[in-house]
DNA sequence: GCAATAATACTCGGATAGAGTCTGTCCGAGTGTCTGGGG
DNA sequence: CCCCAGACACTCGGACAGACTCTATCCGAGTATTATTGC
């Protein structure tokens, strides 16, 4: 069970727009190179980001994202659900409905019937899945840039206005980022 | 996001595994007909459930695998553990460390400082993974049990001994053995 | 009849292919900006 | 000087490959059972 790397990128990139203010669009490639990412699957994100209502896109020149909406009203779950996708991780196959199981609690023979009440086994991953939800959807994006904020001051503020800076790229070019395929569960 | 599917799989295994009762071994074929599930991948499960402790396994005929411990004392958790394996879904790759960002708030001359504290991105995926955690920490094999057991209490008694009949398919639907047709003495 | 021995079948265990999803990249459509010319 | 038209550069958006993990399968190592043989 490994979690899309787009979700952290995703967030990072919310709370960045939310420093920069509504007016002011950010294209995706200032972002990615803020933080040494590939642009064009950066922009993939912000697109998922777009499709769930919580970033709107402008084209052409002096276009890019903004938030939707104020940051206190963009919960962490909202982006978590926008990039992963909305069906939880744990899904019930019901196989206690088939093979010989089926056959002797006669499960088989009501197909539509045993099927309304989830198993233990699901309801207990549901329970515990729906804790994991509630804790995201009780922070919000205003909470983490918060967080984030009273630990560094000084380096947001170079960051904002190293954003807004207009021009191609105000530093310079970075290099393309190349990450040594990390494997391993344990 | 997704979970493997061998959870759903091993957990109920563990269910029928503490019904059957310590002494007692099932193949994991037989478990593999209960749910019709392909049989070699089933064992695959549940030889990560031995290598986590929570099954033992005995080779040879009358073997299979049979509980480690009461299941009192196996927690959903231990088995998803056992399953998915211990790292959390959501891995922060630090990704405020490097491109403009890890220069800007001077954070990429500064490696092992900051990285100590997580981000507050990092920080809310942790607490709600630990929230998910302690829920299925909450719940053992001996409660999913319980709770499948009252709701039908007369199809798992024939799950039982259909799993504990010896012999090569209780039902007999299946393909003929060739075995030496069990002559009794007399 | 009893014990030792060899054959047998059953089980796990790890090594080996195929499918699906995540990651990464490319090019086209659309849009605002800038330049040049005319009134 | 002001207005207009054209070209341009920039941005998103979806379509196209590569890598990795999950799913599924096969065959070998080891062991308890069973049949056989000798005493």
């Amino acid at each position: 069970m490994r979690m899309s790397e787009g979700v952290e990128w995703a967030l990072h990139c919310c709370v960045d727009l939310s420093r920069v203010g509504s007016p002011q669009a950010v294209p995706a490639a200032r972002l990615a190179a803020l933080y040494d990412l590939p642009p064009a699957y950066l922009n993939k994100q912000l697109q998922a980001l777009g499709r769930a209502g919580i970033v709107t896109s402008t084209a052409g020149p002096r276009g890019g994202f903004r938030l939707a909406r104020p940051a206190e009203e963009i919960t962490v779950l909202d982006v978590v659900m926008a990039i992963e996708g909305t069906t939880p991780a744990f899904r019930c196959t019901d196989i206690t409905h088939r093979g010989h199981a089926g056959v002797l609690t006669g499960r088989s023979a009501r197909p539509d019937v045993d099927r309304r009440v989830p198993c233990a086994i699901a309801q207990a991953m549901r329970f515990a899945e729906l804790a994991w939800r509630r804790h995201l959807a009780a922070r919000t994006v205003a909470d983490v840039r918060m967080v984030a904020e009273e630990r560094s001051p000084a380096g947001t503020k170079l960051m904002l206005s190293w954003m807004t800076t207009p021009g191609p790229e105000p530093t310079g070019a970075t290099r393309a980022r190349k990450t040594p395929t990390r494997k391993g569960k344990s």
